[in-house]
DNA sequence: GTGAAAGCGCTAACAA
DNA sequence: TTGTTAGCGCTTTCAC
């Protein structure tokens, strides 16, 4: 095993080689300019001598790093997930490294992975809100670096101009509604997310211009707003509605799990599903499909909005000019299951 | 809104106080030496300006860059994310920023990833394997460099010395067999994962060892290869074992999702789980608390796997001696469901 | 308590 | 095709 560890540089290797470290430089970069049996000759000795370029030195050089910083608020369940390997998938073919970070839904966590990653330098930053964040000041400072800044899924309602790559919330909450209100549901439920965050307050507005737009009452007494978007949340929302002044029929739930929750609740009270209660969720979420009855739900395109998203940034990179606020819209799909047939 | 852009740095503080630049620096590390007063000024011009230490350029010239590289399979499932957020927490108490990368299972990924790595200096890499890597040379050359690595969960066995925290698989899987057989199970199926990889190697062995301590025979025809980890692949092998000529009353999957996948063909041919087949999982996913029957599972304590992932880093870090070796073995937790009651 | 100066490892003019 | 040189922004002796 090799012992003395002192780092080798440029310079060892030209050293050796009887180059100058211009020429090493040049090696690495693959320029056009070098011959090929010098840039041989240079490879061969940093593969035998075990030297590897110092990627933080030539990012201050060069004054880009090839680093994007991703925040999301956490990587449980699919949906992040997802999004994440799109983006890595494009970022890598693109030449850059992602730097996850996750907030936790804490907007302190947000503001210090914001600093963090300006501080290392990210040649962009893509974010997904935390659902508790309230200020914006914190995304402000990114664009005035000149840094671009995109966000996915959740974006500040309160930041003009801001980029981002969403899923038509409304129009997917909207389909889930109606196809409700089509199996002959007549008092549909919510459980409803944080109003702060532009997808989840979609999902509510969608809901409720649904059910107007077909004749149906949107009664306050059927919104349950969840703690968070838990099994365990759902099924103390789902047990709210059931003590509550108006039985629901069917429940339209902001997210997956809270969905499951509900199920287990309403079958543990003797209940069936759907032909008691209907439910629908919002996500896709695997294990939609492994309950009894199967859940029927949204997807909303993971993969493909964390793709969006870095073509975006990558828009952004080329371009001089300033934000222009582009935002893109992807298509959202309805998933009916079992939960949802009568 | 700011226009220019040209990147400030602490000689632009400097000229505008009169300092020297060694002064700001002080002052942005808190250095006692500096006057409290200096630094109040300091930091109400950075505040004003915009100002934040490039963390590059510290790194370069400190030789290091406060990073640590983290390397996952994947983030699918709850057991991955849980480790993360363990890493992170200790990490970023430590003062350290997290590098995530995915390996998507790939070897080609993950040597990439370790490449990326060591260019971006960081100060150490905590890898969980990739089920298909089979040559250890890309982990050598991280110790190679001096550069701290501590294995979890999935630690290579052909890397002699190799540091890291795994969860006891081979007892946890043991459990797991001797409770089915207290059931009165008498033909335990499992459905094997790669046998390349110390977790899954581990609850075979244990499968096996668990069997014939308790008189029970060996049979290959019980023990099905997983083509991957997902539902569907389970389901595959359960119908593989329908069809077989041994039918089994019992199977121990060794991971979650095929487990879940098995439940569902089982209810699609007709048979009662537990009292036809008993079923068991490994990784303890919040779905399994979701279907129905619940699935019996291992937990595997990822998030303290992740902590103590981090502070066997730090621990190695700290020392001028070379690597020794050091294994830290978690207790897996048995969480008896009704899958396997009867 | 503060300043001057060297240098971390690399890139990119500019020369040759 | 290759070499020389001046930094990128910061930390850190060593002075005063």
């Amino acid at each position: 095993m090799a012992k003395a560890n002192k780092r080798l540089s440029i310079a060892d290797l030209a050293a050796e080689l009887g180059l100058s470290i211009s020429t090493i430089s040049r090696a690495f970069n693959n320029a056009p300019d070098v011959s090929e049996a010098t840039k041989a000759q240079v490879w061969a000795l940093a593969d035998k001598l075990g030297y590897r370029p110092n990627s933080l030195a030539a990012a201050l050089r060069r004054g880009r790093s090839n680093m994007l910083g991703v925040i999301v608020p956490h990587i449980n369940g699919a949906f992040f997930p997802a999004v994440v390997h799109g983006i890595e998938e494009v970022a890598s073919q693109a030449g850059f490294n992602v730097l996850i970070c996750q907030s936790n839904e804490d907007e302190a966590q947000e503001r210090k992975h914001v600093e963090a990653l300006l501080k290392a330098q990210v040649d962009g930053v893509l974010v997904s809100m935390s659902n508790t964040t309230s200020h914006f000041e914190h995304f402000e400072k990114v664009r005035n670096q000149a840094t671009p800044l995109v966000f996915f899924d959740r974006m500040p309602t309160g930041l003009p101009n801001a980029c981002g790559v969403v899923v038509d919330d409304y129009r997917g909450a909207y389909q889930v509604v109606e196809h409700l209100i089509r199996q002959g549901c007549q008092r549909i439920a919510h459980f409803a997310g944080p109003s702060t965050v532009n997808t989840t307050a979609d999902r509510h507005r969608a809901y409720r211009d649904a059910l107007q737009a077909h004749g149906l009452r949107y009664d306050e007494r059927l919104v349950v707003r969840l703690r968070n978007s838990t099994t365990e949340a759902g099924a103390e929302a789902m047990q709210q509605l059931l003590d509550g002044p108006v039985r629901p029929d069917a429940v339209f739930s902001a997210y997956d799990f809270p969905a499951g929750g509900a199920l287990q609740l309403l079958e543990a009270r003797g209940l069936r599903v759907p032909q008691d209660v209907a439910l629908a969720g919002f996500s896709n979420e695997p294990f939609t499909t492994m309950v009894k009855p199967q859940l029927t739900s949204v997807d909303q395109r993971g993969e493909l909005m964390g793709k969006a998203a870095v073509q975006l940034f990558l828009q952004i990179l080329k371009r001089t000019e300033f934000f222009t606020g582009q935002r893109i819209v992807l298509k959202p799909q309805l998933i009916v299951r079992d939960s949802s047939l009568r």
